[in-house]
DNA sequence: CGATTCTTTGAAAACAGTCAATCTGTGTGG
DNA sequence: CCACACAGATTGACTGTTTTCAAAGAATCG
């Protein structure tokens, strides 16, 4: 499992072998099945999440019980809730495994040792938030401005493995759509 | 003008003067009248912008011509493009001033160079960009679950200042709806 | 299989968008 | 300082998209 992160961190930098050892000695594995939460709204999430295999989904519930998907994460992707994470507060969001899941949880005090002790690693971090934060402006993009129509063709083209991975419906709450319009939307979709 | 940059950081962290001179000797003090673009879409944009004084928007324009405001940046906050910034490639946003305003302007390698030398502004940096990427997520949250009549309301909260500082249908665009939408939603939220 | 979950389809209703006209307020130039 | 022009806001009537509700098919999983 932790093969997995290792690769993902060497893929973008350059480390020595204690320090991967320094990263795997504080590395929490955790296997998910199925349908299992990683994390309930009203808890507080204290860590920082890496999926090393399957799809997980973080959504919010509204006062009707409506769920709205903030985000897929897949192999090689972060999740968690960094609102609660830096806030101490508890969280407004669930997330759930879609698929049986492997991910590493890295607690904050021992995430921010990493980041003080491995320079490379804190840029990595860094990096990662700089396009965290630039894909979610092109999501906000998405949400204002396009139809339908055109928020599940740029669906597509930016996600296009998820497209036939995740549930349809899921795929419309990301979008913000129902589930009746998104399969609608398909159909004139595949008609061109 | 640079005060009141400097009244900002020393809120949030302490430094020296020497540091503060530092910081200062790498600031670009920048004087923008109402309408004048501080960055017009395919220009790279190069820069950290803080306010000092007045209110920008940045905003995309689509196909047809409709702009579709993706923020607001009134005095103590930053303003810029940071994909642009990342990447070196040509901006798709534009940036104007609503009101005559005061922008001081860093450099990306001038910007390095500060957070590398002064480890309490890297923090400070870093803090920002988590609460931006949690405001974006808020914000996806608004645009993918809300009526148009619950987005206003959270702006309103939200942004209680910048309700009656800024043009209504900027407001309107902000939020994803148009000018007549929002005036409706305004009459209907006056009744109550 | 049987049961559940997911997707599709239809019809009606609600919501938001479009177009056009009017009203309001603001600021600028004469 | 006034008048006029202009940008912004409101209103009405209409259109169109999306949602809602309900039911029927598909697909998936234990």
């Amino acid at each position: 499992m932790f093969e997995i992160f290792q690769k993902y961190i060497s893929d973008q930098i350059t480390l020595s072998a204690e320090e991967y050892e320094l990263i795997k000695s504080v590395c929490i594995f955790k296997k998910l099945r199925k349908r299992q939460y990683l994390l309930q709204d009203g808890d507080v999430w204290k860590y920082n999440a890496f999926v090393c295999k399957g799809c997980l989904r973080n959504y919010r519930v509204d006062e009707n019980g409506g769920e709205h998907i903030m985000g897929f994460s897949k192999e090689c992707w972060w999740t968690g809730d960094r609102e609660s994470l830096l806030t101490g507060k508890p969280s407004a969001n669930n997330i759930d495994a879609l698929e049986d899941s492997e991910v590493i949880l890295i607690t904050k005090p021992s995430f921010e040792m990493l980041c003080e002790q491995i320079p490379a690693f804190n840029d990595l971090v860094n990096n990662i938030l700089n396009k965290s934060f630039i894909a979610s402006q092109n999501r906000i993009h998405s949400a204002i401005s396009f139809t339908a129509e055109q928020k599940y063709r740029n669906f597509m083209e930016k996600y296009p493995d998820l497209t036939y991975r995740v549930p349809q419906h899921m795929i419309a709450s990301f979008l913000g759509i129902t589930p009746e319009t998104l399969s609608r939307v398909r159909k004139e979709v595949a008609k061109k």
